[in-house]
DNA sequence: TATAATCCTAGCAGGAAGGTAGGAATTGAA
DNA sequence: TTCAATTCCTACCTTCCTGCTAGGATTATA
């Protein structure tokens, strides 16, 4: 498996936020409630999104969370990043992994190679706003 | 991460065994040692693609393992799904597991089973004969 | 000052990944 | 017949990650 949980629901958590958009903040409450996550792991998961600047917050009474950009302006791949160690298929292809020394005669590597372009190209393709509304799809969310 | 050390395994297993076809079976011993992979392990891997019918087995002296069809019929995917759990993305998508009660509504489920599309599509696009040599390999086998 | 909220650190249970150990069964050759 | 080479089988172990919980510190508003 790819994608934890972590990932699915900071995308949820993003799609909350775009759908209850408006000038004020959004509690994490209201988030949980809805999205029917425990507040705690939630609130663990939304402050890797703060941290990486996705979200704006606001402490205190009448505090929450806010998207810092429009949705069309978020990818799913740019959020994934975010809570997901790597996105690679293998981990010979994670950042910061030194290069295998015998990538130069590897039979598999370009084939892990081409496995994780292909994710990720998909990935890029497809915005926060285009999972708003099933139905408003954008041209790369195929199934 | 989406593909453990036995699904790359088991491919190398394949490869090797593509490579140094003929009429003898290969031991277990050479293709360890050929692959730097340790011996007891690497068994408990092919013994899974004996048992799903991939490779011929024959015991006692001159025994060893042998590919039943040509490298070119055996897709990576085909492969991948016998030691690998489930290559789905996510495990609402992993076989067995109960249709989601809230898919109906669900903003992500879409996402999610275009990207294992995508992946799927990938993976049955090559096969072991692509992987054998670099240089001359499939249409579909593009980085 | 009370209350509502986010921030921060720590920890923990369960399961899977990756690997090891030891021996039983089978086959071919001396 | 016996020995050596080989696959088959079962059990176990260690380490790490996922998913989640607990408890309190800090900050803002009314």
């Amino acid at each position: 498996m790819l994608i934890s949980t972590k990932g699915r629901y900071a995308l949820r958590v993003m799609i909350d936020l775009a759908e209850h958009q408006t000038d004020d903040f959004i509690s994490l409450r209201g988030i949980a409630q809805r999205q029917e996550i425990s507040e705690k792991y939630l609130e663990s998961i939304i402050r890797m999104l703060v941290k990486a600047r996705v979200l704006e917050s606001l402490r205190g009474k009448g505090g929450g969370y806010k998207l810092k950009k429009a949705p069309e302006q978020y990818t799913v791949g740019s959020i994934l990043r975010l809570t997901e160690e790597s996105l690679a298929p293998v981990s010979c292809l994670e950042e910061g992994s030194d290069a295998c020394p015998k990538a130069g005669k590897c039979r598999t590597l370009p084939l892990w190679q081409g496995l994780d372009k292909v994710i990720n190209e998909y990935l890029e393709g497809v915005t926060i706003a285009d999972l708003m509304e099933q139905g408003d799809v954008g041209d790369n969310y195929v199934i």
